[in-house]
DNA sequence: TACGATTGTCGAAAAATTAGACACTGAGGT
DNA sequence: ACCTCAGTGTCTAATTTTTCGACAATCGTA
């Protein structure tokens, strides 16, 4: 499992990495939140631990809020734990309402924050298993609509073929399988 | 628009509804969560804007926690927007983990409340679609696995029906659609 | 009521499916 | 190398299904 760090205070960075080394096969740290969008390319990084401030001037929490959902706006996101230590009620309700999977404020516990990260990802695995049904779910349910408009012998032919092909070719079998002659599905196959 | 408010303050109560009045068709108001199972039985509430706490020894909001969780437990459950004088980051997370989808908290914004309860919702509208659509998507695989094993005959015999009752009866009509000859159907028809 | 569409039903022609057979290929086991 | 066996490609003839055209009966509707 690989775990991305990026918090802007260096000292926070090589501390979080040491408690979490244990947890993670795979920790990268770094300062600059602008660093995501290349290091998340691949899609290879299971969970994000995000600062949320990385402008003295601005302590509200809006580059976190920002970065979160940016990240959250690809497909295949990581799991995302948000973690502040200017953390107030309502950036935190934000913070989830984006998609956070968890809010963990400064000082942390360290048992605590494996935990949340631990909860994360697998939160965002089954997220991930649903968004992934859901795309299912529309190209079914146009498939269906297609198939509810065929005519007899398309369908038959349809499903002769993905029978066919779920023998791995063998005729002799699908026929036996689709309870009809070998030969029929012989002048199936040369009619198209 | 049916809204439900949970708080055992009566003033609060008195003036939620009042803020509110404009907005939903009916407010209904209760001081004891306790009735929440039963007002909730008809499925009829748009949205609950749940106080949580209900004991004075215990100002933790865990009394909320409960009854989101017990709201958010049934199927088809109302949107739920916490509101609560004694909240914490914590307790705003782990309340928007079980479901909630807003916290607010105490004294209130008047605007800022209706605005949160008309996008929770939304949001709530939108949740549902997705479980059921979810419902849907486990269906539609299992008829695409039946269908895949079925036998020839077995899959005309279903279309065939499937086409005719579309065609409300209609034998013409679907045989025209099915691309065969009306006297098949009415053979397909006599076999069983 | 009269019309148009649909139904139930027929017989005969056309097409598809079937059973059985046979030589051939290819993979596996001896 | 040899044998066996399952599967292929192909054929014929029998059987079944589908199709076409037709016709009286029925039903909803203008």
């Amino acid at each position: 499992m690989k775990l991305l760090i990026v918090d802007d205070n260096r000292a926070v960075r090589t501390t979080l990495k040491l408690v979490l080394a244990d947890t993670f096969d795979e920790i990268a740290a770094v300062g600059d939140p602008h660093l995501l969008p290349a290091l998340l390319m691949p899609g290879n990084v299971d969970a994000v631990l995000l600062d949320m401030n990385f402008d003295n001037r601005r302590l509200d929490g809006s580059d976190g809020l920002f970065w979160l959902s940016h990240i959250k706006e690809s497909p295949n996101a990581p799991a995302v734990v948000l973690i502040t230590a200017f953390g107030d009620v309502p950036l935190a309700v934000e913070a989830m309402k984006r998609g956070a999977e968890d809010f963990v404020t400064k000082p942390w516990d360290n048992d605590d924050l494996v935990a949340k990260l631990l909860r994360a990802i697998d939160k965002n695995r089954k997220e991930k298993v649903i968004a992934r049904t859901l795309d299912n779910a529309a190209e079914l349910e146009q498939r269906e609509n297609e198939r509810s408009r065929m005519t007899l012998d398309e369908l038959k032919i349809e499903h002769v073929n993905a029978v066919i092909d779920r023998c791995g070719g063998n005729l002799t079998a699908a026929a036996a399988q689709l309870g009809v002659n070998r030969q029929t599905l012989y002048n199936i196959q040369k009619k198209k």
